[in-house]
RNA sequence: GGGCGCGUAGCUCAGCGGGAGAGCGCUCGCCUCACACGCGAGAGGUCGCAGGUUCAAAACCUGCCGCGCCCACCA
């Protein structure tokens, strides 16, 4: 028998209806998955007006790596969230985006089908795609960008496929209707549509300009893909002669940019270098005469107090490059490898150009590290180098997945500017509501440390291209001042494919014809448009009023100055306010050695094999007792605990259920007492849940859960059973399905499967679209209820037990007296839970003493027989 | 180098100006008519260290120590 009755009952109705003699776990996840899904239980009603909508701006994972704990973790806090905030009447706007762009993408696809992008060739819409399968080691098969996203599209598809099952299993309660991905059509429109916005606006420029560069992928690089590595390095000190005789002192880590120096520099007040600002010097082995300059920049601690200008070793060097107007003799190549130049020609000025061209030809084709080895050689040679290199340990920088230090390279690239925005971005980011408050230091301290407009370009091939194409002229020169821009409906457009207006395809390339924009986007560029892509930015102007800005940007805390600081700066310039109002930022999942859980490490826990071991509810348990920001051990015993919740949630429904005696009005003074105590539970979990403090919900209800289960069940079901009579029976049965009624809410955002269950056997509907609950649900009696009875009665009854633990006879165990003594006022309260603690306790006689303190004296029963 | 967070029972954590707490684990008991996937009870802590403020400090201030993270102009 199938729990729908086996008969093919219609799917829109609710599945159980019926309690089970034996109440159990099993099932409850796919029965109820698909009920919601074929119910619509999660679509969102886009009629709603923006004011009661509450829209999610979902991080789209990366498809092409594998789901692990940390996103279990993080989507777990978004939808417990979304389930409170849903069933506190808002509609909820909860899309999945796939995140399929990108290099992992790229490189997965060309693995796994044996193929390259090759954006030159021309689309063709009807490749054989079948014929790509198996491999094998032939060479890799070229493919147009087209295609290859096409043939992305195609893997990602199954990846996103087991990825929602994974996110339904887990009962994420999205609508699947609204899905994205971010390489596809909508995503491209979008980032294609904001950068021309970009460009209208005059907030992106291209410019030919010394950028961060990984010299491996050969691509620019913006500061937010940069990390510092702490590295051995050596400082030299090395003497410039000068031209009045004697020499400066400098020192430097990167001896072979030497030949790229420009000038010295020292800090303006330095006594020690006064005199020598405005002197030039020789550079050694090169005899390139030098300006010695002077710069706040320059440290008169650090090294010798002098600096080497090259072009270009640093950031720094940029910026005195720019401020001091110096000339730019640039030695390093795309690839890393120092370059042939030819001193004695204009700008490559030499005192001595046979020299400096043989020294460079002992260097010019080596890669840095190999460089800076024979340059040093050379230097010590000609007794420039002084005394013997200090071995250091500096911060170097690298880009983030690159395995060779960035060079600053000079090249054509297109910039969003963020310099210029700086205050304002400060300001948004106050205007935001953090969640924890202190992640707010992590973005303002981003912000702050800015030193470059956003590098947008990328020299790669795969993702989303420039919609640009440039004039070329006669001399076969791109006029990259007055790009070809198409119309936005055209969107999206690859330029080396598609042709600009007023163009025909033989005069791509051509001397008075045009070229398409060989670059692409950063991927940020398109990431930082999530609300836009899922919320139909231009392409659904209705969806878009009803849900922009959004109410909550869900993420992890490492990529605050990436995704969450795009998406600000993007919004801000296309849309002048804040992309949503709350940022929520859930930590990672530790190991048990507090360490950043990573396949990579070796901690290979899959989320389905811990969902189909533990539950879902199990799971999302372990999830939810992790406040946001704080990082989370992984604890599969924690998970155990959430099962036996879940458990004892169907056991005590069951019971409670099961009570024969119909419900009549709340009378007895302890059911009113019980009531009310829920009552400011349900009020202290509101609020914390509505603080975005799940943790601490959680923690509220599931403490009074157990007190209930333990102590109110127990001191009531002689009374509900109707040992009292009818009247008191009536009122224990009420109460206690009253409350059930409640903490089944209060539970529904953390434990979907069981709750739903549960909620199935009594009421109509889903309980995730029942309203959340409000002390006023608990009715007249508990706005009465005198919260003090209720705790009498527990403790007393604890007494009881310890007694009965103590002499090790069964909780069933008779007691013949039990003694209250008390403080007066309790003991005047101890007439409204006689009659049930006598029951619960199988005690025969109370009595009561007046005391200054509380305490509870237990005279068991002789053993009969 | 600057910043943020964290250091509370064996473990995971809550508490953040007036009783040192929860769960798990451990020990001991209990087949009590919802649950043995259960129930009850117990043991267990100089609240990282040192100063200070206060009638009162785990909580506030200062300084250190340890762990994690973020940021930083590589001379």
């Amino acid at each position: 028998m199938s729990p729908f009755g086996g008969h093919g009952v219609p799917f829109r109705r609710i599945p159980a209806m019926v309690m089970p003699e034996k109440p159990s776990l099993d099932g409850l996840e796919s029965k109820w998955d698909e009920w919601w899904q074929a119910s619509g239980t999660y679509r969102f009603d886009r009629s709603t007006s923006r004011d009661q909508v509450y829209a999610i701006d979902t991080p789209p994972p990366t498809v092409s790596g594998s789901l692990h704990v940390g996103h279990v973790l993080s989507y777990t806090h978004t939808d417990l969230t979304a389930r409170f905030q849903r069933m506190r009447g808002l509609e909820v706007f909860y899309p999945m985006g796939w995140d399929d762009a990108g290099l992992p993408t790229e490189r997965r696809v060309q693995n796994y089908f044996g193929v390259r992008c090759e954006p030159s060739l021309p689309y063709d819409p009807a490749y054989d795609y079948a014929s790509l399968e198996r491999p094998d080691d032939r060479e890799q098969i070229p493919l147009s960008r087209k295609n290859f996203i096409e043939l992305c599209g195609r893997l990602t598809a199954v990846d996103e496929k087991a990825f929602e099952e994974l996110f339904r299993h887990l009962a994420l309660s999205v609508d699947w209707d609204h899905s994205y991905t971010t390489v596809g059509d909508r995503s491209r429109r979008a980032s294609q549509r904001a950068f021309l916005r970009l460009l209208a606006n005059n907030y992106a420029y291209t410019a030919e300009a010394p950028t961060m560069w990984d010299v491996d992928l050969r691509t620019a690089v913006a500061q937010a893909e940069i990390e510092d590595r702490e590295q051995e390095g050596q400082y030299h000190r090395i003497a410039f002669d000068r031209e009045d005789g004697g020499v400066v002192e400098i020192e430097t880590s990167r001896p072979e940019l030497i030949p790229a120096c420009v000038a010295l520099v020292v800090h303006p007040t330095d006594e020690r270098y006064m005199a020598s600002v405005g002197s030039t010097v020789l550079t050694p082995l090169f005899r390139v005469p030098v300006p010695v300059l002077a710069h706040e920049l320059a440290d008169p601690e650090k090294g010798t107090g002098v600096a080497m200008i090259c072009t270009f070793g640093d950031v720094t060097d940029v910026t005195w490059w720019r401020e001091l107007r110096l000339p730019a003799r640039v030695i390093m190549q795309k690839d890393g490898s120092i370059g042939k130049k030819t001193f004695g020609e204009r700008g490559w000025e030499s005192r001595d150009p046979e020299a400096a061209n043989a020294a460079l030809d002992q260097i010019a084709g080596m890669y840095a590290k190999k460089a800076r080895k024979r340059i040093v050689e050379m230097l010590k040679e000609s007794r420039h180098l002084l005394g013997e290199p200090q071995t250091i340990r500096h911060p170097v920088k690298f880009y983030e997945r690159g395995d060779r230090p960035l060079e600053v390279i000079s090249s054509r690239q297109w910039f969003v500017r963020t310099l210029e925005h700086r205050d304002d971005l400060l300001k948004r980011g106050a205007e935001l509501d953090w969640h924890p408050p202190f992640m707010q230091a992590r973005y303002d301290s981003w912000v702050r440390g800015l030193n470059a407009d956003w590098c947008i370009s990328r020299q790669r091939f795969f993702g989303v291209p420039f919609p640009l194409w440039y004039r070329v002229d006669e001399k076969g020169n791109p006029n990259y001042d007055e790009p070809l821009v198409p119309e936005e409906s055209l969107l999206p457009i690859d330029p080396l494919a598609d042709v600009p207006e007023g163009f025909s395809a033989d005069q791509r390339d051509q001397p008075g014809g045009f070229t398409g924009d060989p670059d692409i986007m950063d991927t940020w560029a398109s990431s930082s448009l999530t609300p836009q892509i899922a919320g139909g930015w231009e392409d659904d102007p209705d969806l878009f009023s009803r849900v922009f800005p959004m109410d909550l940007r869900p993420q992890a805390h490492e990529i605050i100055r990436t995704w969450l600081f795009y998406t600000v700066l993007k919004s801000q310039l296309e849309h002048g306010s804040l992309p949503w109002t709350n940022v929520a930022i859930s930590g990672w999942v530790l190991d048990p050695d507090r360490k950043k859980m990573s396949k990579s490490k070796g901690n290979v826990v899959t989320p389905l094999g811990l969902l189909e071991q533990h539950g879902s509810d199990a799971v999302r348990y372990w999830a939810a007792s992790a406040r946001l920001g704080a990082d989370a051990t992984f604890d599969e015993q924690q998970m155990k605990v959430g099962r036996k919740l879940a458990i004892k949630i169907l056991n005590a429904s069951r019971f409670t259920l099961g009570m024969e005696a119909a419900p009549g009005e709340v009378t007895e003074p302890l059911d009113r007492s019980m009531l009310a105590a829920l009552g400011s539970v349900i009020g202290e979990a509101t609020d914390a849940f509505a603080g975005y403090d799940h943790a601490r919900s959680l923690d509220l209800t599931e403490r009074f859960f157990w007190a209930f289960t333990d102590d109110y069940l127990e001191l009531v079901k002689h009374r509900a059973y109707g040992a009292h009579g009818e009247a008191p029976a009536a009122s224990a049965v009420a109460a206690l399905r009253t409350a059930l009624d409640a903490l089944l809410r209060l539970f529904a955002p953390f434990v979907p499967y069981v709750t739903e269950e549960v909620w199935s056997w009594w009421r109509q509907g889903s309980i995730h679209r029942a309203a959340w609950p409000v002390a006023e649900d608990l009715g007249p009696g508990a706005a009465q209820g005198d919260r003090e009875i209720y705790e009498l009665g527990a403790e007393i009854l604890t007494a009881v037990r310890k007694e009965k633990a103590l002499q090790k006879v069964s909780l069933r165990a008779a007691v013949d007296l039990v003694t209250v003594h008390d403080v007066p006022e309790r003991l005047a309260l101890l007439t409204h839970v006689e009659r049930d603690l006598m029951e619960a306790g199988n005690v025969a006689r109370i009595e009561t003493v007046v005391a200054d303190s509380p305490s509870v004296i237990t005279v068991l029963a002789p053993v009969e027989g």
